[in-house]
DNA sequence: GGCTAAAGTCAAAGCGCTTTGGTGGAACCC
DNA sequence: GGGTTCCACCAAAGCGCTTTGACTTTAGCC
């Protein structure tokens, strides 16, 4: 059944079902009426490579995923995708995912962009100046980033939480519980929420007179074995920290595990904050979760950001559109007063 | 830079040119070099959305990713996707994924189905008896399946590997080691693969007289969790088991540390065989592997997948395409003798 | 040299929709 | 009652490609 067909069954022109169908108010509301109701009868959908040919959009978006041969597809990546991937479902988009090795990522958005494979992109986890901005702003796609860059923040569109403020604050409920070595184990601090993060850490510090020690201070990819590691080895020192601070539910996990081996009990011994994106299969929530967390739904934020992306394209000529979440901060049981305390 | 255009610069006509960069043969090869150097020196690139209008192909395959609220994309299913997207790229696809609620997956099938959206599907984690397998000839659309299901094998198009045989040698390996009471800590039954290891697992059984024993059998979800529980849970038997055989590395890695916390040595008083999907974030290669383990890549899977599925996709008419692949058994350090061995 | 076959090219007709630029008629206005 | 406005609809021209069917050469054959 295509258009033509139901419009001669109706005895009325292609151009009048088709704005009938796409909402267009030049059309009697009876007319209208009849017209969707024939099309539900007869089944009839619009081919959609038809209509992305005619109108030149192509109703999907894009995500890039450049990958080597070490690396897959993240847990946090994979549960943002989740979020989005609602939106566009929900507003009938189409997500597109070209997965190809790093060294061909420029050119899998020149590619979405040549070929007007995609209407607009996601960029995800932004160094801390971002080249993709520069590159897709050349290629005229829109995007909208999940992070920031450093660069002025209303020149693009982006999503992102207060990390610095969350970290603020979750190093500031340490200090308040007495702690006064605490250590930071960051994910790469070349990506710019580690970047903040660090910076809120640092002013909470910076706030109560205490320098930040570099033995205390992690940057590394946020894996469990990271965090294991990290804790072992910061126990190790010689004045070793009382708490710790971790980027992510993985790490906390890792560090919780050391922990433990080495008979700390989490919440007397040794204090651990994390920051947890609230993973469906981590699951921190509960009345009593395990961490003490600053917590924002990464699952959310992909929802969020399609919608906001999809609001873009409608309305290119309008102001960047930009987000700031700020994390909850959650209690759970794995942290406590500073036991080395002198009162 | 259209075709035309690019045409009208050539003094030829649009049919031609073409021809030409379409690799027909009706076309003089020394017409054809002059249109390709012209088309690499004006950068003209074809509008997909007007060449699938005209062709009727999207070059799109179609991944249907069903979620429920509390579990995300798997590893597994993201490491598979890996692999079949470095397919896609080499050879043209896009990769369209569709993200949906459990119980609108068969509406998304119909989605691409009737949208001509892709040109075929790749159907992920079967059950025993699959529906989708229906659902999709209804539709027309033709599709791969990662793994298969009970009914006749050559009536459609997959790629699995041997489960049954593998997790025959696996404990075929185990009961050579003088193991006799061995537990299955299984995938989820529903699932083909896991009803397939375990009639392996049986028949390894059977062969040597051993009855399986209800108790030291598991199906679950594939966590670290699960493994960890299940081996506190075995080893709390009166005639606890001497061996495991874990469905999953994760499975394996809970094994492992409820082992190690009950202070049992792997390789000495309890081994551990695992199937190994090869991912990369989980390494298990190596000179000397942690686990025993049946291994076959994942990501290896994804891209032959990708592969057979365009190739049944450009040729419809010819049988089935089906490969079954052997999953090699390679020794680590988590298995030995039955320490409780009369000899 | 006349006939057929093959090679190389082209004009035009799709593919199925959207959108432009009308048109006819009813309604409104003084 | 003639002019204007608005409403509801339509024919036809795209969108940018592929493919059909036909046409002109040139080559091959007896």
């Amino acid at each position: 059944m295509k258009l033509k067909e139901l419009s001669s069954l109706l005895d009325l022109s292609a151009t009048t079902v088709s704005r009938a169908l796409n909402g267009y108010p030049e059309v009697n509301a009876e007319t209208r009426a009849r017209v969707l109701a024939a099309a539900r009868r007869h089944g009839y959908v619009p081919n959609q490579m038809a209509q992305r040919l005619a109108t030149g959009r192509s109703m999907a978006i894009g995500h890039v995923v450049p990958l080597s041969e070490h690396q897959t597809i993240n847990p946090i990546f994979a549960e943002f995708m989740h979020g989005a991937g609602e939106t566009y479902s929900a507003a009938g988009y189409d997500m597109v995912v070209s997965i190809v090795p790093q060294d061909k990522e420029t050119a899998a958005y020149e590619a979405f962009a040549r070929h007007h494979k995609v209407d607009g992109v996601i960029v995800h986890g932004p160094l801390r100046l971002e080249p993709r901005i520069d590159l897709l702003d050349r290629l005229g796609l829109p995007f909208l980033m999940h992070g920031r860059d450093e660069r002025p923040e209303d020149t693009y569109c982006w999503l992102d939480i207060d990390n610095r403020r969350a970290f603020r604050r979750a190093a500031d409920f340490l200090l308040d519980l007495g702690h006064r070595r605490i250590a930071l184990i960051n994910g790469l601090e070349t990506m710019n929420f580690a970047a903040r993060r660090r910076r809120g850490f640092e002013e909470a510090l910076a706030a109560r007179g205490i320098a930040p020690d570099p033995a205390l201070l992690r940057s590394g990819e946020m894996t469990e074995p990271y965090g294991h590691k990290a804790l072992h080895e910061l126990m190790a020192l010689a004045d070793p920290p009382t708490a710790f601070l971790a980027s992510a539910i993985t790490i906390a996990l890792g560090a919780l595990r050391a922990a433990r081996e080495l008979g700390l009990a989490p919440g007397r011994d040794v204090s651990i904050v994390t920051h947890d994106d609230d993973l469906s299969f981590l699951s921190n929530a509960g009345a009593a979760p395990l961490f003490t967390a600053t917590r924002s739904s990464i699952r959310a934020a992909g929802r969020r950001s399609a919608e906001m992306l999809i609001a873009r394209i409608n309305e290119p000529e309008t102001a960047p559109r930009t987000e700031l979440w700020e994390a909850e901060l959650t209690l759970g049981s794995s942290t406590g007063p500073n036991p080395r305390q002198t009162p």
